[in-house]
DNA sequence: GATGAATGAGTATTCATTCAT
DNA sequence: CATGAATGAATACTCATTCAT
């Protein structure tokens, strides 16, 4: 009733949506999008399907939410909005954060793949997302700001920065590559095991790509 | 008397098994196995859904049976039943044919990829094919001989002699472990896109690591 | 060609018709008529499905092919088409009979249970035979000669003449009830079990009802 | 809160429960567990198929605890629980007890009947309800107490106490068999029609087997 | 807000029957 | 005569979503 309590309202249920989220990205990343029922996500949440549908309109919405609010807490972690410059520290520090971010992400890169591999979802997902493919595909060229202080663009540019500390026999657009999907495969590697040596091979990735 | 052999009757399911499980194959890459309906495949096969219940007994037999195969040809492409020696020449040797087996499996990958990432399914996987995960485990011991000659050995084995070539800086498990996430990224990759530049960064692989 | 083969061949398919319906009972009274597909008759037959639809139009004509032809056998093996007179001999004679039919043809009976539970086959039953239902219905009157020679009528007959030679208190309807289900009652746990106190039980209901 | 207590929703459920069953029971019996579509169930108790299966998982579930719930309520009717024991007015209680539960599980019976003749059915009933087969072969030895207050036992019980006041010439084993196959006839003919006569039958039986 | 009963469109699977060879 | 490939209608079962209470 009054503004106060509204307020309580409204972070109760964000909490709660929260709390929905978590669960049910749990099952999707576990047992898959398809195969996990709503019902089971309600009772695993500890509530009943008619309360789920009262946060979430639809199945599909709540894998939507799930997508948005993790796509959106990377890039809030990766802290991109600033000058698209990264010095060689900076670099260090970079990968050691997306070393921390696909470990604590695990189920939604689980889900993530899973969803990517279906030409029909990758596509929606472009679509909302056109930024997260560039990761796989850099080598705009300098003059190309689409997205300027995006992630994609960040590591391009290093590379070829890189490129002018090392001289010609270089090829940034083939080392931002090679870092790409070094990047991809600890990420699948992560993905399942809390391998204790995941330590050392981020260091060697630093080494061979710094 | 029988106006078709045994033989004749034969050799026709076995060609028109073939040809459902590609077709199967591919849908169940692009949109998920799931999502893909015995309906909807017989249909992209030309026949009826009975017809299919005639070559497979089942949706997940059809699964099974298009995994089991994909796995058998991929064994017998690498063809691991050497001597599990890999020398220098050979593992570049190596290294292009997993290349090309990424993209001509392109399909079956992506499937792969789907089902792994769900945690009981990976679980069913793996105790079909047990030495399939030692591909993203590798560090098996010398003397450690459970799977004596299979890939993750001969990975393992070249990394070990590299090092008795360059030097004590050099570790073994940690470069084998390397190669392997950079192999599994590079297929990530190239499951989507036949970027032309992928010969390149074969090159590159095998210029790191060989 | 010649008139010698064309019986020949006639016998030769009506061998194997019969072979047919023999497995096939044996399917439809062990399994149920409708759990028994034609695959599996025509595979225990040594067949193929195609030929067996050369020799039954449809499942349900086998059915009623092996209905029809057991009843036969059974009224033939009863040999009912007689004076309709059972004399105190020929009734022990014909209970003996019974109790031999029943053995033979545990199947059929076994088939015959299941069926005729179900209403509507049972209509369909007694609208074919319509006699059959009255073994379980005695009671016509003398006089009443609708089915004049069938069995019923025979039993009736038998312990109408019993209650005269007994005396007052003897009531003949009832004690042919009596008899109809002590029958009924030997043959379903006969149906079953080959129990060697077959033997004695069949003794001492022509002890009772004779 | 909830605007339906805990304790009405599970009432309401077992009432629901309770009725489909008897729905069931009544299109099983008549028309076969498998000519019995769960469409055709779903319509007669007026509901959608879903339904259906929010409280039975399946068919052969429903099956189940159609058998189940029957079978109980005849244990519970015949109060077998007692001393083992049958005096002879117990002994006419009992026959006349049973008649009326023939009567009035009429549906049950037929259903029972056609399931029993099938082999696998049988032995699958068998595993889980032992005691039951043993109505039908009675004959254990004094001393065999396996089942000890069933049903069975009671009887044979009662026919060697009857031996001992009847003397030399009576063979209670058989006449516990011959009492048991006429309750059967009896059964069998009853499921079918509600003779105004078997009154008469049931006074016939007393009076033969008391 | 909260529940779970209820729906119905959809999905895998079965099987009698037909038919080209 | 003989085969089994092929069909399609039917059937059990699932599950996201709605709704009365």
């Amino acid at each position: 009733m009054s503004p106060r309590s509204q307020q309580q309202f409204k972070e109760m249920r964000e909490e709660k949506m929260a709390f929905i989220m978590d669960v049910a990205l749990e099952h999707f990343a576990n047992e898959g999008y398809y195969r996990t029922t709503v019902n089971h996500i309600a009772r695993h949440a500890g509530m009943s399907k008619g309360l789920m549908y009262n946060y979430f309109e639809s199945k599909e919405a709540l894998l939507k939410a799930i997508i948005h609010k993790s796509v959106n807490e990377i890039y809030k972690y990766l802290d991109l909005n600033r000058d698209g410059y990264l010095s060689e520290e900076e670099f260090e520090f970079f990968v050691r954060k997306i070393s921390v971010l696909i470990k604590e992400k695990r189920y939604f890169w689980r889900l993530l793949m899973q969803l990517l591999m279906q030409n029909d979802v990758r596509e929606q997902f472009l679509k909302v997302y056109p930024e997260s493919d560039s990761l796989m595909h850099p080598g705009h060229e300098p003059g190309d700001n689409y997205y300027p202080l995006q992630m994609a663009k960040m590591i391009t540019d290093y590379f070829l920065r890189k490129k002018e500390r090392t001289g010609n026999q270089f090829d940034s657009k083939r080392e931002a590559n090679m870092f790409f999907i070094t990047i991809v495969g600890f990420a699948v590697k992560s993905i399942y095991s809390d391998a204790d040596d995941n330590e050392k091979t981020i260091n060697r990735i630093i080494d061979l790509y710094k």
